[in-house]
RNA sequence: CGCGGGGUAGAGCAGUUGGCAGCUCGUCGGGCUCAUAACCCGAAGGUCGUAAGUUCGAGUCUUACCCCCGCAACCA
């Protein structure tokens, strides 16, 4: 029987569309998960969508669909998009799944029965919009921090986990088995953010929101994200379903990959929620970092998301899912950047990798008409040995590596071969060989420059999902030396082989600029445009209350009075094009917002001071302050 | 003093227990002609954010400070 392996990756809102940070997350997990079978692991690899919330049913009325429409149309563009990353995904995991919100249901049944759910009452600082409770220290102003909505003080029916009977139990558990939370920083952040404080009881059920899952016994509460999200990692097993094989198979999971903004739930909630449950731990949970986009998070405000597919039509998948594997390091935040995505596909893909497939194979054909010839054992060179030493050592770096779920370094454990085979053929010069007729010696050079380029290959499998066998078809490679283990001994390549030069593997990557370019999509209104400005650029903007003292038209325009507003301290002039909407004594005197640090500009020669704030784009309404002229001080800040 | 990450060659990064500063790309010079204008060799280029301290010795340990970035309980 094979050993199991069960890793999983988040299951992702699906509030926006995914970018090549959500791919970064999925690859990993995909590329650890081929690893596995490559090692003969019995691997259950899941991903998935959490599809419950208020978000969810927001963004669904916004384009005019139901919520599982919205959802089921969101689910379809993920597949293809895994499809097209080549993502081999065993289960695709929806929390909108008929199995899931039954299990969900008894899950919560459960631990109410035994106690570890109570029901209480909650009263804080609500934002509607945002579903979110806030602590005061946390309101800015009475504002919401995240959408700066008015926030509401809720008191709110609820049902609570109790976390915090389980802190002392977390703790201990964290100390003897320091590898359960990876990387140490982000586990040692966590502790010290959460347990020095102490763990609170946590909300589990909503009353505002209809679109997810309700609580059995009570269905005015519907389930909260913690138990019909995290629960998904076992439900999608089969958790207390008729079915239930899996989950005796596969769990405990071997690894939660997830992203460091949602480390904090799964390596406290979610081991809380097990331990309730009295069912096993997972054996390690990592925390990944971030993509960044040119040094920037990525984020449609940005404008520096794009459809990670761009890059796999302009080049191939096997160079996306090269970049984005080299490029992140172990743990920490990578960079993303168009301009290294080309270097990193030219050289070491086009250059290193694709160009050696093509020397070595067009000279195998050139001098031996294709056949690989055995090898000749008075004809070896020391470099030979440095060379085969390089190679049939690669599989037992790339273990270490990966093991240790050094992905990045492990793909240039590959790499490095792949150089010192372009070097080999500097130093062994098939050419002057073959013009010498040194038939024997020759042999030998080709013999190890192909049985080089297989095993380089068996190691790519984990990585690419193409390009591995385009290459073994190239080299005559049949089935069993594709294996893993075929690739840890250096000579099993047959003689005989018959290698045929093939496709061009990497073509070199010229006219990025247009190759990247975004076509523009016609259905730009189901996006959002949020453009932020933050609170010190607000400051920067100085309203004051401006009385009107006299109102002037200027002459031959159409829309232009001149009013002399006073600010207390001063007396501005500014021009306003509100001719058409405002009769002259109808501004007189009222009290007004003014921009009052707005840099002056000259309308019809005459120099406007300020700006006045008006409302509407048809009929427009000046902010008027208060009917009562003079109620408030000219010159007041407005803040 | 909310928490954390980062500051190392023009760019992107690596630097394990403190022991001669490395890798890739780019630049310059050379070699080769099998190959995708690709490959190989060599060179230039760094007061390792700043300041102080511990030490025979600090990129690495301690302290203070400066700058960038992220998180703050549903954006991977």
């Amino acid at each position: 029987m094979n050993k199991k392996y069960y890793i999983t990756t988040p299951i992702y809102y699906p509030s926006g569309s995914f970018h090549v940070g959500t791919c970064y997350c999925t690859l990993m997990a995909d590329t650890i998960a081929r690893y596995k079978r490559l090692r003969g692991y019995d691997v259950f690899f899941m991903t998935g969508t959490d599809e419950h919330g208020q978000k969810i049913k927001e963004k669904a009325d916004k384009v005019g669909k139901t919520p599982k429409q919205y959802v089921d149309d969101f689910v379809k563009e993920a597949k293809s998009l895994w499809k097209d990353l080549g993502i081999s995904y065993d289960k695709y995991m929806r929390t909108t799944d008929k199995d899931h919100e039954e299990a969900v249901q008894k899950i919560f049944k459960k631990l109410y029965d035994k106690g570890d759910i109570y029901l209480g009452s909650y009263e804080g600082l609500y934002c509607t919009p945002c579903e979110s409770f806030w602590t005061e220290t946390q309101a800015k102003d009475g504002k919401c921090p995240d959408c700066g909505r008015d926030l509401k003080v809720v008191k709110e029916e609820s049902y609570f986990f109790k976390l915090s009977k389980y802190q002392d139990k977390l703790l201990k558990y964290y100390e003897e088995h320091p590898e359960f939370l990876e990387p140490l920083t982000r586990k040692n952040e966590m502790l010290k953010n959460f347990f020095e404080k102490g763990l609170e009881d946590l909300c589990v059920t909503r009353t505002t929101i209809d679109w997810g899952i309700k609580v059995p016994f009570d269905t005015k509460h519907v389930v909260y994200v913690w138990l019909d999200a995290l629960t998904n990692y076992i439900t999608g097993l089969g958790y207390l379903s008729e079915d239930d094989s899996n989950f005796k198979k596969y769990w405990p999971a071997d690894l939660h990959l997830v992203g460091k903004e949602i480390f904090r739930f799964h390596s406290i909630i979610w081991p809380a929620i097990l331990m309730a449950l009295d069912l096993p731990l997972p054996n390690k949970i990592f925390g990944h970092g971030w993509l960044v986009v040119d040094g920037q998070k990525i984020s449609k405000s940005f404008g520096n998301y794009k459809d990670p597919r761009i890059y796999i039509n302009a080049t191939s998948v096997d160079t996306l899912r090269y970049y984005l594997l080299r490029e992140v390091t172990f743990g920490q935040d990578g960079n993303f950047s168009e301009e290294l995505f080309v270097e990193k596909a030219n050289s070491d893909l086009s250059n290193d990798l694709g160009n050696l497939v093509s020397r070595v194979t067009a000279m195998v054909e050139k001098y031996n008409n294709g056949i690989v010839n055995e090898k000749n054992a008075e004809f070896v060179e020391e470099y030979d040995k440095e060379l085969i030493d390089c190679a049939s050592s690669l599989l037992e770096k790339v273990e270490y590596k990966m093991d240790n779920l050094k992905i990045n370094e492990a793909i240039t454990e590959v790499f490095d071969v792949i150089r010192k085979a372009n070097k080999y053929i500097d130093l062994s010069m098939p050419w002057v060989l073959s013009k010498e007729g040194n038939v024997k010696r020759l042999d030998n050079v080709l013999y190890n420059l192909v049985e080089t380029i297989r095993i380089v290959t068996v190691a790519l499998q984990a990585f690419m999902v193409e390009k591995p066998a385009k290459i073994f078809e190239q080299i005559g490679v049949e089935k069993e030396l594709q294996e893993w283990d075929s690739g840890k001994t250096f000579g099993m390549l047959k003689v005989g082989t018959l290698v045929k030069k093939g496709e061009n593997l990497f073509p070199r990557v010229e006219n990025a600029k247009e190759l990247f370019k975004v076509e523009e999509e016609p259905n730009e209104v189901l996006e959002e445009k949020e453009e932020y400005i933050t609170i010190d650029e607000l400051d920067k903007i100085k309203l004051k209350v401006g009385q009107i003292k006299a109102v002037e038209r200027v002459e031959n325009t159409d829309k232009l009075y001149k009013l002399t507003v006073d600010l207390g301290s001063e007396v501005r002039t500014i021009v306003s094009g509100l001719v058409k909407y405002y009769t002259e004594d109808e501004l007189l005197n009222k009290q007004v917002v003014v921009v009052a640090n707005l840099k002056p500009a000259k309308l019809r020669g005459i120099e406007s001071q300020g700006m006045i704030l008006a409302a509407g784009d048809d009929v427009v309404k000046l902010l008027v302050l208060d009917n009562n002229p003079g109620s408030l001080k000219n010159g007041s800040n407005i803040h």
